[in-house]
DNA sequence: ATCAATCATGCACCTATTGTGCACGGTTAT
DNA sequence: ATAACCGTGCACAATAGGTGCATGATTGAT
């Protein structure tokens, strides 16, 4: 309901460059390009300047998505409490979503509406965690599952987005079947604190995360080997190269010889999984009866687990 | 910036027929329709119901006009800051008003527009006060002038809008240069209880007025006859077949054998010349040196007045 | 210093959204 | 019963808005 060039703005606010821009909304740059002129004409405000070969937001331009944001708010509001108010369904819900864990929500929750929706179309989108907030931005979107760093707070006030917690998910060390402490049920990080340390690359979501893990104990681990899947990562475990560290939630296939160990001690790391929809949305029927959906699965995971972790 | 298609919802709110509101935001009937169906599929929600031959809002669109309300407050307000804080120019302008009196305040404004800001196209519409607030809701105006009951606060503090008294226009009254009293300078309503009164049909704007103002002291006038436009009531008048009352910002050309006398006394009846814009776009540095302007004007007829009656 | 890569934009072309005009069906008032 | 009114559907037309490619400008790499 508010106008599709704002939102495009919006979006470009985000990325920086009009081809990113059009990746994430699904248009060509072309488009954005003629869509932003066009929205500068309409409010006879100039939003963009040339920047080396790009463009940026000039003052005016960063004002007005500033502001935005609580228009956008006051949208999703009006739309949740008239759609609560009237008892009316929605046609479209997109969900996005990251990680084996956010697929183990999302697929029951879209299998859930699928049945008592049954003429709401569901589409899932897969993405990272980053791209799931510039879908939500860009409208793609209307919820998404994510993991969250659990130290992170910069995205956890921003006034673009209401999040609620799913649950946390503990993460493990995996090691050889052959290694010496292969017997143990429990580890602690300080025990591992020579051993080679598989990880992803720098600069990742989850490299974030196996460092804070690090930290909160005092430990500096020696990172050994990179990997991006955490089927490399327990292939890689399983030839013997080194440890590393394991969602609760990514399964591991018996059939590879790689054990897997509670961590204990103050430490406990885990990766933190969220809810996020756009703020003001969250009344909104759809919305909260997704988000029961989503904490019954979460709940059930809990309750499956042994009482002292979770 | 805020979709058409909720804007052509909020001025059906306001008139309740599709024919009207085309009328007003200057589409065909098909179109309208065509637009509110549309919005209804988008939305998701069913906002109109069929009534008699007509249609009328359901609960669900009762509830989304009246929450747009501030959702466009928002957006003039957002509008207008950004403009203000980057000292922007907007390309359009549209000023509504009615009666001699808003022409009086308006031609000037238009004048100093055109003079200060050369490439700004100034549109201006005359319409009658209710109209003038239709479009504004119709975003077919950006500013109005109107002549708004000195009683009346029903439109008073209408979220929609933000309103700013520029003066008030002192009646007179008008009699037969042969009358008894024609030789007063001033007279009171009183005096004149007995008289045959020339008014405007009731319903109208004027009617409204010309009843308070002898409610005001007490009296119950004897409405003999009734005219449209002041022209004709001066002609009445001239012709001996009654009184009236004639705002002072009214011209009385001399020819016509009528006398004009002030009122005094207890209740000095005038009315009220307002400037209203769509609520939130009062910060914005085009309105607000119009509304300058504006004030200007009316000073300078204020000064021109015998300092008693202001 | 040249060359390749990146980015935004303009243009030709096309699609499809969106508006118009008219005819029609349903409803109310005379 | 008839006429007036109101909203809607349809065929058609206009135009806003999309894509894809070529171009120019700028930056970084060889």
């Amino acid at each position: 309901m508010i106008d599709q060039r704002l939102i495009t703005l919006r979006v470009f606010a985000r990325c920086g460059t009009i081809g990113a821009t059009a990746e994430l909304t699904g248009y060509s740059p072309s488009a954005v390009s003629a869509q932003l002129r066009e929205l500068q004409r309409v409010l006879g405000m100039q939003l963009l300047t040339k920047d080396g070969r790009g463009v940026r937001l000039t003052a005016t331009g960063r004002f007005l998505v500033a502001g935005s944001d609580t228009l956008i708010a006051e949208w999703e509001n009006l739309r949740a409490a008239a759609m609560e108010a009237g008892d009316q369904v929605q046609s479209h819900f997109g969900l996005g979503g990251f990680s084996t864990a956010a697929a183990q929500l999302l697929a029951p929750l879209a299998a859930a509406l699928r049945s008592t929706r049954p003429l709401l179309e569901v589409q899932v989108l897969e993405a990272n965690p980053a791209r799931c907030f510039d879908l939500l931005v860009a409208e793609r979107i209307d919820l998404a599952v994510i993991v969250a760093m659990q130290s992170d707070t910069s995205v956890e006030d921003d006034p673009r987005f209401e999040q609620t917690i799913l649950l946390d998910d503990p993460l493990d060390v995996i090691i050889p079947s052959d290694h010496p402490l292969a017997s143990r049920e429990t580890v602690t990080l300080e025990e591992l604190a020579s051993e080679p340390w598989i990880t992803e690359a720098a600069g990742s979501t989850y490299h974030s995360l196996f460092v804070a893990a690090f930290t909160a104990v005092g430990v500096t681990p020696r990172i050994a080997h990179e990997a991006v899947e955490w089927e490399t990562q327990i292939a890689f475990v399983g030839a013997g190269l080194g440890v590393g560290l394991l969602p609760r939630l990514a399964p591991l296939r018996s059939a590879e010889n790689v054990v897997r160990l509670r961590i204990t001690g103050k430490g406990k790391p885990a990766r933190r999984i969220v809810a996020a929809v756009r703020r003001g949305s969250i009344a909104s029927p759809l919305i909260q009866e997704s988000l029961g959906i989503l904490q019954v699965s979460a709940n059930r995971i809990l309750a499956a687990r042994p009482e002292d972790d979770l």
